[in-house]
DNA sequence: TCTGGCGGCGCC
DNA sequence: AAAGGGCGCCGCCAGA
């Protein structure tokens, strides 16, 4: 069954209405005053797919109010991928535009930003301005959604590979979900551990300035420069000190300055390391973000043109390893940690057909099994060639290999050749399941809204940035659908986990009660479940199924595997 | 004084 | 050991 549902202004109440399958009302508009009970009580009925407007604007509330759903259709999104497949891409707050392009009115000049929307419902801007003719004040937000679901349902149906799309469209909205609760749910992490760490590598912290550690290290630099009061966190000031003392360096990134014989350079490389902890996730990162023993950040699925998911403030896809000693799983409970190892070149294999290269691809090592069939056992030019192949490298040592590849898996390196060339030319490129890049040339006013040809509807672009370019949809084909197995893999495991919550709740006596595993962290091919010790087991089992159910559901029965490293710890830092 | 661009580095 | 693709975050720095 399909339930739309909108918020009211007021941000606690909002109406339901039930849909048939082709989105048309199957019944009549229910008005309640409080939305997250009408809701609760539905979900316990018979477990809907809610149809509404945006999943990070409804469903954060719902959370806080005790409320989980099992499904939903998310039309920001949706319609956000609909449009990419159109060849018409824009950030979400292009969105108005795009709707009421498609609808024949006029595109408002300046789609106001999110931020400045009104809060409680701020998707109105999305419908209102796209479906409500002008002037037309009994404008109804309910009857919105259900001919924007509609007209979805449609688009879905004419794309090119109408079962990819779906599958696509149903892994970005339970991705949708996932975000949410993992940003409601938090990662444990301990304030007492992270403080103790920080004073062991930075000091104790001061008041004003730096800590002990980084004025010595900062001392220690201006020693051998013999300068005074030189701010080794300034660039330009570094590579003119360098210079003074003879030494030329383009800039100073730690890598080059690794080369460089002065002895600058050990405290400067240190100071660096601890500058970047002490800054980015020091004591203030502590305050701003872990609250009762919880890191919470909070998730943007979809965020990253690939279909990766980004964060907004915290950094929790770029924690440094040095601070995950603190995150540490609660008494009795431990972390199941599963990555998905060298999933980028199984999903070439995958993606490409290449015959050979699949058969390496099925290995759970595959860069040795590439190795053992055509690098003479070489895995490390195995592993650059490969790398080189998927990011564009042009020069450097990993040309030989590179022929290599070209000439034993022809199929393969054709695959992302013609991604590139296709870039390179201006054109679009998609992943495995249909999402698709944005065009070249940035403005979505550019593309307008005729359907593109096979291959492109943006300027060719000659020189650096054409070459840029078609680096760019080069890896896009590979990590875009590297992006899509992850999310179907964690759509999987989230039905898994609710299930055993769901189905636990009847063992005799003094059975296991139900499971409160719960996913707390998700960082591209990477996900980590929090449970308690005695269901780690089930975790483990479950991990494993999802990963190989998503390779099902993704490539059918393709002899490529997509195995997963697991690890269950205590401490993240512990992990692998 | 504020702001956008950029250098630099963390993660995958 | 980096490269090369994708990000977010911090501080610097030049220009308004």
């Amino acid at each position: 069954m399909l339930t739309a549902v909108v918020v009211d202004a007021d941000g606690l109440g909002g109406r339901l209405q039930d849909l048939h399958a082709d989105g048309s009302a199957a019944g009549p508009v229910r008005q309640v005053g409080d939305l997250a009970k009408a809701m609760a009580e539905r979900e316990g009925a018979d477990h809907p797919r809610w149809v509404w407007a945006a999943t990070a604007e409804i469903y954060p509330a719902l959370l806080r109010s005790g409320v989980r759903v099992t499904r939903c259709h998310d039309l920001e999104l949706t319609e956000a991928l609909l449009m990419g497949h159109a060849g018409w891409w824009g950030s979400p707050k292009a969105l108005p535009a795009a709707r009421a392009r498609l609808h024949g009115l006029p595109v408002p000049a300046d789609p106001p930003p999110r931020a400045a929307e009104p809060p409680g419902y701020a998707q109105g801007a999305l419908f209102e301005t796209a479906a409500t003719p002008p002037g037309n004040h009994g404008f109804d937000v309910l009857e919105a959604v259900r001919e924007v679901y509609a007209h979805q349902l449609r688009r879905v149906g004419e794309t090119e590979h109408p079962g990819r799309f779906r599958l696509l469209v149903a892994a970005e909205s339970a991705g949708a979900l996932v975000g949410a609760e993992m940003g409601h749910a938090g990662l444990p992490w301990r304030a007492d551990l992270h403080d103790r760490l920080l004073r062991e590598l930075l000091g104790p912290p001061q008041p004003v300035g730096p800590p002990r550690r980084l004025a010595e290290l900062s001392a220690e630099i201006n020693a051998a420069f013999g300068t005074w009061g030189l701010h080794p966190d300034s660039p330009a000031e570094v590579v003119r000190a360098f210079a003074r003392s003879g030494v030329d360096v383009p800039n100073t990134r730690a890598w080059v300055l690794r080369h460089v014989d002065h002895p600058a350079v050990k405290p400067l490389l240190e100071y660096k390391e601890l500058y970047r902890i002490w800054t980015a996730h020091g004591w203030s990162w502590c305050d701003a973000w872990v609250v009762d023993g919880r890191f919470k950040p909070e998730y943007v699925p979809g965020g990253v043109v690939s279909g990766r998911w980004a964060t907004r403030g915290g950094g929790a896809l770029q924690v440094p390893k040095a601070v995950r000693r603190a995150v540490v799983a609660d008494p009795g409970w431990t972390f199941v940690v599963a990555d998905a190892g060298q999933l980028e070149p199984r999903v070439l294999a995958a993606v490409s057909g290449d015959r050979r290269f699949t058969a390496a691809a099925a290995a759970g090592d595959l860069y040795a099994a590439l190795a053992a069939d055509s690098f003479d056992g070489d895995r490390a030019k195995a592993k650059l060639a490969l790398l080189g192949a998927m990011y564009g490298q042009t020069g450097g040592s990993a040309i030989p290999a590179l022929a290599v590849l070209r000439k034993s898996y022809p199929t393969a390196f054709e695959f992302v050749e013609h991604a590139a060339r296709v870039g390179e030319a201006g054109g679009l490129v998609r992943s495995w399941l249909g999402r698709t890049c944005p065009p070249a040339s940035g403005a979505w006013r550019d593309a307008g809204l005729d359907p593109p040809e096979e291959a492109g509807s943006g300027e060719p672009q000659g020189g650096a940035s054409g070459r840029a370019r078609g680096r760019f949809t080069r890896n896009f084909v590979v990590q875009a659908t590297a992006a899509e197995w992850a999310l179907v893999l964690l759509a999987t495991l989230r039905t898994a986990l609710s299930g055993e919550r769901a189905a636990g709740g009847a063992p005799p006596a003094a059975g296991p009660s139900p499971s409160r595993a719960e996913m707390v962290l998700f960082v591209h091919d990477e996900v980590v479940v929090h449970c308690p010790i005695e269901e780690a087991g089930r975790v483990v089992a479950a991990v494993h199924e999802s990963a190989a159910e998503a390779g099902r559901l993704l490539f059918g029965d393709t002899a490529v595997r997509f195995p997963l490293d697991v690890s269950v710890v205590g401490a993240y830092a512990e992990a692998k």
